[in-house]
DNA sequence: ATACTATATTTGTATCTACAACAATTGTAA
DNA sequence: TTACAATTGTTGTAGATACAAATATAGTAT
């Protein structure tokens, strides 16, 4: 039965592939959820994030996006400050520390997805990433 | 660039997978860790089952064990106890309510695999498994 | 026997996930 | 305006991950 292993299989890989980012961020003390949050702030510098918009972006939609956030801020990497139009809402912003430790871990993590991404041949990469779309879909 | 988004969808992917089965776990009251524990254990009924056999059998690698069959042991879903011959060790053995508890699931979870399999063909599903194997190699 | 090393598990701490409840603000409708 | 619902974040709690240190037992070498 190859249905039964999909499921545990896919965890299996999703665990691994956790594993080898966590692992190259370990020694700039960043968390992966902390990484992934920097990436997204930096995705946007143009204009601040909301917590919303922010975790709209997590893999793990359930993260509690507040508490990382706090995290980030006790080291500086972002800024964090009431939205004056609408006064529910908070802006965070990426600061000029964060910035930098993105441009140092860039490379590490680069060199470890063209590492990873190097053990399929390219057609075989393009036929995972269409399936995995196919078994993305939500019912 | 494919091999940037190998490893943030393989990630997608895994908590996917893992969500569907939480979800189908939630009537059940079982964490998706403690569910594979009690599948562990009716794997090696014959013998009883030491937190390290365990331990290696689980997905996450660096759980701790030991606080997982706590709360399976709360739940008198497995028993433990000292190990006669190495002190060290204790064995862990699922009970009848365990196993009972498994059986009523079964079918829950034989469902969603099947669902989720059956969104590729048999072909495509040989050849993701394939992929998984050939990107798991540990350096 | 003593010391040293390895094995097996437990305990501690910080972070995170998952889920729910709460609080504050905003929007809307009577 | 007042009441009610929706939006946005924060706080609380249980369980789990990740990593390190501590404890206890077993094996080995001198």
């Amino acid at each position: 039965m190859l249905a039964k292993s999909l499921i545990v299989e896919s965890m299996r890989l999703g665990q691994f592939m956790s594993d080898e980012i966590s692992c190259a961020l370990h020694p700039y003390g960043l968390s992966i959820q902390q990484f992934n949050v920097l990436r997204i702030l930096r995705g946007c510098q143009e204009k601040p994030a909301s917590l919303q918009y922010i975790t709209s972006r997590m893999i793990h939609k359930t993260s509690n996006t507040t508490r990382i956030v706090d995290r980030l801020l006790e080291k500086k990497l972002v800024d964090r400050k009431p939205c004056a139009e609408n006064r529910r809402m908070v802006e965070i912003n990426i600061t000029k520390v964060g910035l930098k430790i993105l441009t140092t871990i860039d490379p590490v993590i680069d060199k470890k997805e063209n590492e990873v991404a190097s053990r399929l041949s390219e057609k075989e990469l393009t036929a995972l990433l269409d399936n995995y779309k196919k078994l993305f879909v939500t019912l």
